[in-house]
DNA sequence: TTGAAAGCGCTAACAG
DNA sequence: CTGTTAGCGCTTTCAA
């Protein structure tokens, strides 16, 4: 910039001025500056920017990533929220710092202004890690669950809550729901599910499930079957689990959905185009990363911010 | 850094030294110093070390995301590139940065040390943009195509050899290629694909394909069909494609694989647990993560970095 | 093994 | 509208 400011017979201030837009500065002049720095190819250095005004214009977005494929966490999720969250941020100056949490985080994961917490999962220690980091912090995941901290996550009671009445509607009167509620959001989706089928007498099977998994869904169904045949509707707290429900189902000669309605979760691609096409709970994930991205940046600029709940929908197809 | 030197007694340097865990200080020293940064909640400012020693210990991730479910880019593929790549540099004390390459490049991503493009696919301008960044470069795509840069991407003509191949045994002679060879990955698809039939007199069937999508692939079979049903095989360039094309093959009749064998690309999760259980080229995507890591952080330290080519395998499932 | 001096490149505060 | 002064927090000389 000292350069700079030689060349164009200007201070360096002004040339720092002029570079950033402001408007103390000539029109004139700063089309100057910013030609010659142009030309000089400047590079301008962040760093000593970020140094100066304390701050890194930087949040950190914590996602769990195991080499996984079937993990709660894997399939389009996480990408879509991120997708939303990078494009919000960037659009806004900022830069989305990507991490792992395995370990101790590196140090520039650390300066981040902020902090996003994807899926706060089984792992409550996980929230607890990224908290001591002592930073603004948003996370995705169940909101009931945590009152002190600003939580996003779609609907997961009313989500359970229309796949309730949707089974009503059908006249089904023995449902089942599939998914482990250790896992806060699975938990919110089997309470709006069954609060809602209580109105009407009914109370849903829940049937242990080991895991996320395809196979841990299709478990589950098989041993159900061995016990407690005589369900008819089947409620699955994501896509994942409810193919593998279908496929266990199938292979004991149930008929889906003539014998069986069976509604997933999420979504997804993998659910949309499975034979049959399956049923599910929407959640937009694009629009919930946006919002993660705008509450933290709300949070470091010192506003307040809500947790807030997304609406979900329920999108009927062959099951 | 001062504070903490006048309370342990020592010298702003001393302290830089102890938490550094520099060996030229007193194990005792450290020991003491690094007690009370930690009792005293002490925060390292990374900016000022950067500043400081001219680097930001950050690569960018540059990721083509636009909010769209079905495009190549979506699925789990990126986010398994994005685990390994993390994984590695997060280990070896470097950061991640992710953007979305819509608009000029925040600040801090300029700063990186270094650039991780992911997917040059038909957007060559990307890497024009990017490499114009003068950062140490390394690309996730279609190897052949760029001498001059560091490329890393699955052996995609192995991958077209083997499914010829695996038709050749099958006995099958009227094979069909399916996916825009514009995008350079599946132009080396195509290429060694039509290669090994070459060598048993047979060309196949290259319909034109508009696009990535299942619905794409659904299209382009019906046409296909429409004019020269005449074909036992077909070789998706991705398992979105390939399911696309199995359903429209079932629409209008023809048996899976009884009539057509389908083979498809990327083995994801969507394609194994597809009905029928989808065959299909498997790329291991958390490997190349890690080695797209390592080539950057090569770069970045002066070393020299050679494209590569990961092995690729044939998955055999029902289709 | 420890320390003193100096400066990385930028910008807020305060004149002019 | 422009400039001077000072300092953000760290680390690499160089000297003791």
């Amino acid at each position: 910039m000292a350069d700079l400011a030689k060349i164009a017979g200007v201070s360096a201030i002004t040339v720092s001025r002029a570079l950033r837009d402001s408007p103390l500065v000539n029109a004139e002049t700063r089309a100057r500056v910013q030609e010659v720095a142009r030309q000089h190819g400047y590079a301008f250095n962040i760093n000593a920017r970020n140094l100066r005004l304390r701050r890194s214009m930087t949040v950190a977005v914590v996602v769990e990533m195991k080499p996984s494929l079937e993990r709660q966490m894997s399939g389009p999720y996480p990408l879509e929220l991120l997708g939303g969250i990078t494009q919000e941020l960037t659009s806004s100056g900022y830069s989305v710092l990507l991490t792992a949490l395995q370990g101790p985080p590196p140090p520039s994961v650390q300066a981040a202004d902020g902090v996003i917490l994807l899926g706060q999962g089984a792992h409550e220690d996980a929230m607890h890690a990224v908290r001591s980091w002592g930073r603004p912090l948003v996370v995705w995941g169940a909101v009931s669950r945590h009152e002190s901290e600003v939580v996003v996550g779609s609907d997961n009671r009313r989500g359970g809550a229309l796949v309730a009445e949707r089974f009503l509607a059908l006249g089904r009167s023995r449902p089942v729901f599939l998914g482990d509620p250790a896992h806060g959001e699975f938990a919110e989706r089997l309470a709006g599910f069954a609060d809602t089928l209580a109105g009407y007498g009914i109370q849903p099977l829940t049937p242990p499930v080991g895991g996320f998994t395809v196979s841990a869904g299709a478990e589950a169904v098989r041993a159900l079957l061995e016990r407690q045949p005589q369900f008819d509707a089947l409620f699955a707290a994501s896509d994942l689990l409810a193919i593998g429900a279908i496929r266990a189902l199938l292979e004991r000669g149930r008929r889906v959905p003539e014998d069986v309605s069976v509604i997933g979760y999420d979504d997804t691609p993998l659910g949309a185009t499975y034979v049959p096409p399956l049923s599910s709970v929407h959640q937009n994930f694009l629009d919930a990363g946006v919002l993660l991205a705008r509450k933290v940046r709300a949070l470091i600029e010192g506003e307040a911010a809500d947790s807030e709940t997304l609406p979900t929908h329920l999108v009927l197809r062959a099951t």
